[in-house]
Formats: C-alpha cells, structure tokens, sequence
RNA sequence: CGCGGGGUGGAGCAGCCUGGUAGCUCGUCAGGCUCAUAACCUGAAGGCCGCGGGUUCAAAUCCCGCCCCCGCAA
C-alpha cells in the first residue's frame, strides 16, 4: 500500500495510537492541535498530547486558536494533505477544510455509530449498559458525528469496564480501525454507509455535575454511573461528617450487596462493615472512594478513620459540584 | 499571591484551640478458645508526631520559614 501524504487533527490522549499508527505507516505531514491551556492546580501552560508526540518526532505542529478562521484552512491547504484524519480535536471544522483534501477528511469517533454520537460517547455506552463499543470511521460532513460510515471495529465490554479502561483500549483499537479503513481507500471505491437517523443519540460533553449519584435510583443504573465516570469526572455524592461539615464524596467503584435493604430510605448509610448504601433497590457496597481533601482509599479505611454514624443519608443536599 | 483540606507506628484517623507519659479502629506477629473461621479472648512488636528554626523548665500541641499530598475552581 503506498504512503499517503496524511495530516492528522487532533488533541486527545485517545489519539495518540493512531498517530503512531499513522507515523509508522504514512507520510505524517503535520499535527494540529489545540492552543496549549492552563492545567491543573497550579494552572501551568500545558500542551495537548498530541503536540507532544509530534515534537517528540519533529512532525510540524499547527494550533490555531479556532481552526474555522480562514488563515488557519489556508495553512492547513498549503501543507497539500492527501487526506485528513480527525480523533478528538475539541473544535468544529469549517467546509472548506472538510473539502480540502482529495481523499477526504476521515472522523475517528470513540463509538458504533449512529449511537452515541457528539462529546463523550465511551462513558454513554457504559452507562446504557451496552454489550459492546468500538471505533468508526466517518466520512465527516459538517454535522456533529453524522456523516457516512467508512467502516467500524467493534469490541466487547468487560463487566467490570470503566470510562478509563473502554478509553485506552479504544484507543489501542485505533489503529486497526484505520488500517481497515486505508485498505479500503486503496481498493478504489471505498464504501459510505448512511447512519439511520432514527437509531441516533446523542452523548452530551461530561462535566463534574454528570457524575452525580441519585441514591433512589435502582442499584445496577448507579453502578453503571460509577463505572462510567470512572476516572473522569467520577461519581459523586455528599457525605455528612460527624462534625456538621457537608463534604462531597467521590466513588470509583461499588460492589453489589443481596443483603435486604430494610426500611432504609435510599443514600442512607446502614450499618455493618464498611460502608453499604441504600438505593431503590438492593443497596450497593462502596468499595473505593475519595473524601475532599483527601487521596484515594478503600471505604472501609475511610469508615474506621471517620466516625461516620449508621443511619447518615448521603446525596441529601441541593449543594452539589457544578 | 484564586479558595480550602491534610502530612501522627504498616493502613485510615483522634489528640493541637486550653503545652506536661503517644490514643482509637484495623493490620502484622505470638499464644488461647473452637470441628472450624476473615469470628472471639490474651499478649507483643512497631513512632526523631513531614523538614528546619524559635519561644518555654517542658512542644505533636504555640510562633516563623520550607517541602510534599489532596479537593474545589479554571
């Protein structure tokens, strides 16, 4: 197969094996990316990922502050890219660019489409409870996530999948999914396949406020949640402090209990080891969490350092994170 | 100077305001009980109380400086 003169637009870690795919196998022309941006408690000036692999391998790098202004498709055209591909850039591309190259501009999208388009489709497909996610390949058009499928890799959840983990191995997918889709470009006549509208959905951007825990909801919708969110943004919920102080509480895993949750009203902590949780249904066992303020521990660390009293309700506040 | 929490035996914490013998829930080790056990009982080991300086008869505790970890915000 022979060489193509590819640029690559994105900013995401997601992307990262894909560029490396595409280094290895193709004539990597140019990286863009997003402007670098404070990160972080200290707010240091951090450049994306992908900007730090092509300088690492002195590919050209490209950030305009918005990639829709007409210098910014002109230098993108005068770098004379064969094809485009796209995976978790962060901006809208303007026609023009999406017209710019011969071969097309190809979108890696993080889900099997039509379902679970738009920002954060990895942790939509968790929470739905989906058997199985994977990457497709768009023609993109000027639509959010709606253009013709070139071609999709499929791949199934673990039970125990969270957004962390169905990202990296998404991402190690990637590759796969644009080999398929170069081969298929190169047989001439590649395939676009219309998404069926009306199996669309739409997976919104994530912020802290997703994470949040309805403790009366049933108990494998929260445990769904809490593996979804895992590690960004993370479910949440409030915890009442022996001391009167209201602090939020984030859960990276639960485990499910059988035990009968009693008369117990939902988000209330009952007694026994460690520290099980009503819900509307059976009630769930936290297993690791994170108090504000401190690190990482086991609930059952967090229940012998913390005088917490059976019978506390948690979630059982209107003052929740943004 | 964005706001805030924290650094105390291996883990998670209390003690600090109101200086005076290192405490709690676990873990570890040994022994006991038991058909048996992650259960229960008894005992033991294990701490320069983040680092440096100051005040004091005396500092985990009060004062000054520094380092590190974390939540919010962006």
């Amino acid at each position: 197969m022979s060489r193509r003169r590819v640029l690559f637009i994105g900013s995401g870690e997601i992307g990262l094996p894909a560029l490396e795919w595409l280094r290895e196998h193709h004539d990597l022309i140019a990286v863009v990316a997003q402007p670098d941006k404070p990160v972080g408690r200290k707010q240091v000036l951090t450049p994306p990922h992908t900007k730090e692999f092509a300088l690492r391998h002195a590919i050209a790098t490209l950030q305009p502050e918005r990639i829709r202004q007409p210098e910014a498709v002109a230098a993108i055209a005068a770098l004379e890219p064969e094809l485009i591909i796209v995976m978790a850039y962060g901006q809208i591309l303007p026609k023009a660019l999406l017209e710019l190259a011969p071969l097309g501009c190809l979108n890696l999208h993080a889900s099997l489409l039509p379902k679970y388009r738009g920002a954060a489709p990895i942790q939509a497909a968790i929470e739905a409870g989906e058997k199985e996610s994977g990457i497709t390949v768009i023609w993109m058009d000027e639509g959010l996530d709606t253009g013709d499928m070139l071609c999709k890799v499929a791949l199934e959840l673990d039970p125990q999948e969270t957004g962390g983990s169905l990202h990296d191995r998404l991402a190690e997918l990637s590759p796969e999914a644009l080999a398929r889709a170069f081969d298929l470009i190169g047989q001439g006549n590649p395939p676009r396949e219309r998404q069926q509208e009306e199996l669309a959905s739409y997976a919104p951007k994530l912020s802290r406020s997703s994470g949040v825990i309805d403790w009366s909801a049933p108990a494998e919708v929260i445990e769904r949640r809490v593996r979804a969110m895992n590690p960004w943004p993370a479910a949440s919920t409030t915890l009442p402090l022996t001391d009167g102080s209201l602090r939020s509480l984030k859960v990276f895993s639960v485990g499910f209990c059988h035990e009968s949750p009693g008369d117990f009203p939902s988000g209330t902590l009952m007694e026994g080891e460690g520290m099980m949780i009503a819900t509307g249904t059976l009630p769930l066992m936290l297993e690791e969490v994170q108090l504000e303020g401190k690190k990482r521990m086991s609930a059952c660390d967090l229940r012998r350092g913390t005088s917490l009293i059976p019978g506390t309700r948690l979630g059982n506040t209107s003052s929740l994170p943004l």
